[in-house]
DNA sequence: CGTATACTTGAATTGAGTCAATAAGTGTGG
DNA sequence: CCACACTTATTGACTCAATTCAAGTATACG
């Protein structure tokens, strides 16, 4: 099932997201008061974190790796409602059970806190709370902007703003260019812009006929035009 | 430009959202405070409360009447990411501008609160931020279910589920039917649906023909056949 | 190597969009 | 009260972007 469950005296110490994640806005005297209700958990890719509808037993902050989230209609439709990187903070509902379902895309490192342990830990931690609602906060400004492209752009609008908010790196050898890794399948990418695979793979053909992006591999992208597909992804051509 | 702005002694006396509002967790000294900081105003059909992208100066809470939260790309199209109920929260972000316009859709009655003060209460009322946090949440629910919708569903499951959505009242004579009032325009609900106009139409007309709604008149829906409606919401026919 | 899975491409189909016309309200001023 | 202008809602005919169905191709793995 897991892949690994350990407690460590001081696992945060080579935390590589210790600035971004929710804790840190902590102290180190209440970070070992969190820590004492902490499990550091691995997953492999496609094992379940959790499922939606499931009762909310754990919230989860993501280490390392990257995880989906997904939600089902009866027939099978899915749609990956986003996908989630190191520094996230996963798992908050306001009902008794789980919005969506948590896959681990990547293999993953995370930590889990009891749901229990944090409302009584935020009691006392205000702090981190309010570090909480600024991570909601910013979720929300996001899903409104998937709200925008499942309801009104293009399929290539979809794939360019896909492209450009995904995490990218400078292309070592080229001026303006920007390298993408995408370890999600196509029917990932399509189920998360709201597209059939195959029209994921027939846009990803058209940006590459027009020199705007590279694919060296199926999963390495090069954006060889940034300016451009900005452009694109707002719809402004 | 406004209808309305007055400050008076208790203003909160008769409102008629006091208990499902932000304020609500406040003690009668605290609701205080917070008066002295909180502006009423009202605005008419169509008045625009912010506009995306403007500074944040105010965050809002809904008293009365309903507003719609858009978005709009540079050619004019335009996604109406919720509507807004009494007792709604809205105009918090996470970065300096607002994410979406708010317009008013019926006649209006908020609070408005200064960014800057509530900030400051917020410190010293970890009560009202915790219940802040709630609602957030429950916007981010809300939001993913409009993300499947948007994503995943027929121009007929999107209408089923916005009615069911929708807040209703049950109808006085019948057995299982209820009444919803639709105050805003077909392209206000085709804007939110991710749909044109024609097809809002269209789909309402094949609804009514089978039966499962009425339209007395265009801006008055009576479901009733509620458990057929659900059932086509959830992709279940 | 053979099998499985993911990716890509082509051809045919279709659900929703576009364009166009009509109907139904709503408000105004004579 | 009626004529007119204006906005919103509805319906019809045609179009098209994306899906569906159907091969093929590449890649990974035991």
């Amino acid at each position: 099932m897991l892949t690994g469950a350990a407690r460590v005296a001081n696992p945060c110490a080579a935390c590589a997201v210790r600035e971004q994640a929710v804790c840190a806005a902590l102290s180190p005297g209440r970070l070992q008061r969190l820590i004492a209700i902490v499990t550091r958990v691995s997953f492999e890719p496609d094992q379940i974190l959790f499922l939606e509808g499931e009762p909310d037993e754990y919230a989860f902050n993501i280490s390392e790796g990257i995880a989906r989230l997904s939600k089902m209609l009866s027939d099978g439709r899915r749609l990956v409602t986003a996908f989630v990187h190191p520094g996230d903070f996963i798992g908050l509902t306001p009902r008794h059970a789980y919005a969506c379902t948590a896959e681990a895309v990547t293999a993953l490192r995370v930590c889990r806190f009891p749901k229990a342990g944090l409302q009584a830990f935020f009691r006392d931690n205000p702090g981190m709370e309010r570090r909480v609602l600024a991570m909601a906060s910013a979720e929300l400004w996001d899903a409104q902007s998937q709200l925008m492209l499942l309801g009104r752009k293009t399929a290539r609008e979809r794939l360019a703003s896909f492209l450009r908010n995904w995490p990218s790196r400078p292309l070592p050898s080229g001026k303006s260019a920007w390298v993408i890794d995408l370890p999600m399948t196509r029917t990932d990418i399509a189920d998360h812009l709201g597209l059939t695979p195959e029209t994921v793979c027939r846009t990803f053909t058209a940006l590459v006929k027009e020199g705007i992006v590279e694919m060296p591999l199926a999963e390495r992208i090069i954006l060889s035009r940034p300016n451009r597909l900005e452009k694109i992804a707002e719809g402004e051509s």
